[in-house]
DNA sequence: GTGGTCTAGACCACA
DNA sequence: GTGGTCTAGACCACG
């Protein structure tokens, strides 16, 4: 049975230099690797999500493509865009994007002077 | 345009979609508003930092000219390029730019389902 | 970002030590405060403006860029460049480069040695 | 009998694009070919028009030296630099010099919307 | 086809 | 040796 959710939401930051492309196949990997996308969900169709973000149906074709490409999606041609089966290595790899998001956190914070004292309180207000 | 101190270190990531040029203006700034680089400091020449980088002159030259347009340093060819004369918005804008990398940061640890115990947990650890 | 026009035209001096790309920064800025172009009017493109003025793309991209820096024009990636928003010192900026360009003019011919009489007689007869 | 009169005075503007060598060459012949300056007269030392100039003694020997290639002044080694020979065409030179100011100042003036009228009342306040 | 990034390399103005 | 300008050309992101 395939399951038909689509409770995944995106957000984009333009100025931010990242492809926007590259900023929906993010988005849609931390969902995966954080379980909120499993095995058999449906991701948005191309159009409605094109309609949704404001941007081009060629950009989301181009993330959805190199997704399916590493084996994160499979496309079932006429039904939609659905994620594919569970590797072994997704349990790791939320840890290691964790990880890699902080440190380029705290390599920016460190360009700032912040010690881990106005860090730790910075995340605490926030 | 006096002191000649040229303790500014660059780290560039590639793969993060972030532009070189980029990059290196917004060390540059972040060198500035945490105050490790005042007026009149040196930046490094163009050609020593691309060899340093590794990188193509031009795409320093690239950097140091918004820099420039922007009023952060001022030029003195034959000479070199320095910060310029500090503007008031100075010590504002590192709680600003702070502010925006922990949101970056949080945005993405929410993607991957991290909570703030597990973030603050995280920034202890590293 | 509605209009489409691209009623400017350039005129480019090779001798005269003013770089190129800073007459077009130049040209452009002139078209906006004396109100030729307006608020969304679309730039010619790079590729076809660099055909006409027989230079290369990149000296036109330099300027276009600058130009954005200064929050002048605004680009639209696939779609083109256009005018930014009006901002409010436009009307003054007219006044303001129109004198500036009349002192620059009168201290050469003062220079030259001539002398107001001279000066209106050649202002009536070109 | 050599003249020793050294009556000429510069104004740079560093922010023109033009090199500041070509306008200490613009003046100079500015001030020959309106007669300020006549054969014989000599021009300031190197060295006292770097330190009044608070610019580098090269840029100034550069610019004498390619008025005197020109033939417009002449170095009499250990004496100074001074303004050579009449030569014919110096009386229309000033002419010419004069009419392409008036026409780059129009040419400016009509891409800021200035028309004859506007142009003519301006010569007139300043 | 639009603009953006980067490289490579030539030549210039200035100290 | 410093930065600035310009050319040429490759490849990318986006529409």
């Amino acid at each position: 049975m395939v399951k038909h959710t689509e409770d995944i939401s995106f957000s984009l930051d333009n100025g931010s230099g990242v492809p926007v492309y590259r900023q929906i196949i993010n988005q849609i990997e931390n969902a995966v690797v954080s379980g909120r996308m499993a095995t058999g969900n449906r991701l948005p169709t191309i159009r409605s999500l094109a309609v949704n973000l404001k941007i081009n149906p060629n950009t989301i074709a181009k993330a959805y493509n190199e997704l399916e490409i590493r084996g994160v999606v499979q496309t079932q041609v006429g039904s939609g865009t659905y994620i594919a089966d569970k590797r072994p290595e997704v349990a790791d790899a939320r840890q290691k994007k964790l990880r890699e998001a902080a440190e380029r956190f705290l390599q920016e914070a460190g360009e700032l002077g912040a010690e881990k004292d106005e860090i730790i309180k910075l995340m605490e207000d926030i």
